[in-house]
DNA sequence: CTGAAAGCGCTTACAG
DNA sequence: CTGAAAGCGCTTACAG
């Protein structure tokens, strides 16, 4: 009992910065040490870990101040193996856009900060035979808390199947709702999109086009949705002619714009599905000696890095990412704190970032 | 017995890929249902699974045949508990470029396929008066099995200290080796710099400018001594005025470029630290009416997404960042499995990508 | 080459 | 409000 006070003095700030120095033979303490200490079971310390109200609020105290003092934190692991479940939150995502996943990580790991839990990221095909199976495996093995599910592998109902029937919370990040309200965070990526129309309308352009992403995304189909509704808004309609499928590839936005450029008339503004498309067209308009943005306006949508690393700077719609991560993963925490609560949808607007590339038209 | 063959068949393809529909009350098998059935007990079926020379070569075949037929997987969680270490790498990193990041996590779960590992994801800062107290929770928190270390967090000594302190394994990855070989993947830096040089040199520049990274990288300096050599190599030398330090960023590397073109006789190459900063050169060179590559030669670091984004596309060196994911993550379990063995240094070398940025220079 | 006992650090029923 | 027992699924000494 008197060798556990090292520093004698009043509480020692946070958690003890630094303890004793490379003196790894002090081991970590464990649930037993504070129990001793505490002269309580160590079921009862169990149950001031874990939050439960049948504490009497003196031994509670008792115990949560022994636990500072000692800098105790519970073993994941063995709270995992006993809990039949670890704290591990699996990050599943097959976006290609690095930018978009190291921010998705970011905020899931803002909402983790000062908890125990760890995030295992885990990319995927969805094309690879082995999808499911792979998956699977990653969420049985780990036994994960939960996972979050990135655009576009979160439109994948097999996988959000194969979740369920593992018994693995998700939360599935999407343009609109795909399920329940306690398991989406939906970005209305077709406000965006209608902002975008808008601004493209409210400069004076009558013949405006769209570059969508693949018929098989989600996203695709929502930004095509909102752009046009955006246009109607101001009695423009998006021309089918005007209307052409990209591949959200840089290559795919090129051939796009090129083949909008053969056009008569050509239009004097494109919105692109993303910004790697608005790329293309960036490159597509250089070479027929097209300027941007008096020629030619332009709007993206990402807010990728490559949006300020384009002459002029591309404006573009912007979802914030590293939030939305962050409140994937709390939605995940709320679920498991408050008996299912946090059940609300979540949503997330995106908002137009205006920069170089947009101008009335030239005619006007 | 007769319960633990459910086809009756042959051997089922590979792990049985979808045992039972959503029957998820059929529980995970454990190595006690394996020893019963094997007829052996649970420490036999354990060694099996640890790979123990000490067990009959008949009854290991038995039992991973019933293992197989079960698709049985050891629990890391309880494992890791008896062991006091998980089956989880860790990834610390500082690096600012996305795509690295990704292409690195890509690389150490390309390793860990088929294995029960995970791979944990953990960004840092240097700059945080709580950077050494956050990686230490990171790494005791979790009983890190081993952890990678990225540049430029892997160049950190403190760091180092502390992992081994706290006893967990590490490799980090560098331009030169800063540690025992057995904990070092080295990039090489230098060289792919001095095959910048060579190539500027041969095709007849004179005045050869170069834009480094901050002093504080290793990188930057070991970029800034290839190119140097290399330029040495065919009777070049860098001359000071022609030597910026840059901070890896666009805007240093377009600042850096303006003032190069300020000087007369101004410059007619540039060897960039990285892409990012070449991407800054590209705008100077554009808001000065300087053509590439006509009017100037220009070269970067990294081969990044952005690099095939400018126009003319950017000739860039090369390193094989997913590969050096792997490589990192195997001598981790190289560690492990032969007794400390995977003791060589790694090494890997990077390679200038040629593209259209780099011609004669125009008095030539 | 193989096994019975004890233990990793926590939690679940069950009692009181 | 609190605790003693048993257990999560594996491994470590220790025996034989």
């Amino acid at each position: 009992m008197t060798t556990r006070k090292k520093t004698g003095g009043p509480k020692t700030p946070p958690p003890a910065a630094e303890p004793a120095k490379s003196e790894r033979s002090r081991k970590r303490s464990t649930i037993n040490d504070i129990a001793r200490l505490a002269n309580v079971s160590k079921k009862t310390v169990s149950r001031v870990i874990n939050d439960s109200p049948f504490v009497k609020e003196e031994t509670r105290l008792k115990i949560n101040a022994i636990i500072g003092e000692l800098g105790f934190e519970p073993d994941p692991q063995a709270r995992g193996l006993a809990f039949r479940r670890s704290f591990l939150i699996g990050m599943i995502y097959d976006n290609p856009t690095a930018q978009y996943v190291v921010s998705m990580q970011q905020g899931i790991l803002d909402a983790m900060h000062n908890s125990s839990f760890g995030l295992l990221v885990q990319p995927c095909d969805r094309a690879s035979p082995t999808f499911l199976h792979d998956m699977r495996q990653f969420v049985e093995r780990h036994k994960l808390f939960g996972v979050v599910l990135t655009p576009s592998v979160s439109e994948d109902d097999r996988l959000v199947q194969l979740l369920q029937d593992a018994d693995c919370p998700c939360v599935r990040i999407a343009s609109i709702a795909l399920g329940s309200a306690a398991s989406m965070v939906v970005t209305h990526d077709s406000v965006g999109a209608a902002e975008a129309a808008r601004h493209l309308a409210q400069l004076g352009h009558q013949r405006i086009a769209h570059i969508s992403g693949p018929a098989t995304f989600l996203s695709a189909h929502e930004r095509r949705r909102g752009f046009s509704n955006g246009l109607a808004e101001r009695g423009l309609k998006l021309k089918p002619t005007y209307d052409r499928e990209g591949l959200y590839t840089f290559d795919s936005g090129a051939a796009a714009a090129r083949e909008l450029f053969a056009l008569k008339p050509r239009p004097t503004a494109i919105f692109a599905g993303n910004d790697e498309m608005a790329a293309g067209v960036y490159k597509a308009a250089h070479d027929m000696g097209l300027r941007i943005p008096t020629d030619l306006s332009v709007v993206g949508f990402d807010d990728s890095p490559v949006a300020t690393r384009m002459w002029p700077l591309l404006s573009s719609v912007r979802l914030p990412i590293r939030e939305m991560g962050r409140m994937a993963a709390e939605k995940l925490f709320h679920r498991y704190g408050e008996k299912r609560s946090g059940g609300e949808l979540t949503e997330v607007i995106p908002a137009l970032i205006m920069r170089e590339s947009t101008a009335p038209p030239s005619g006007a």
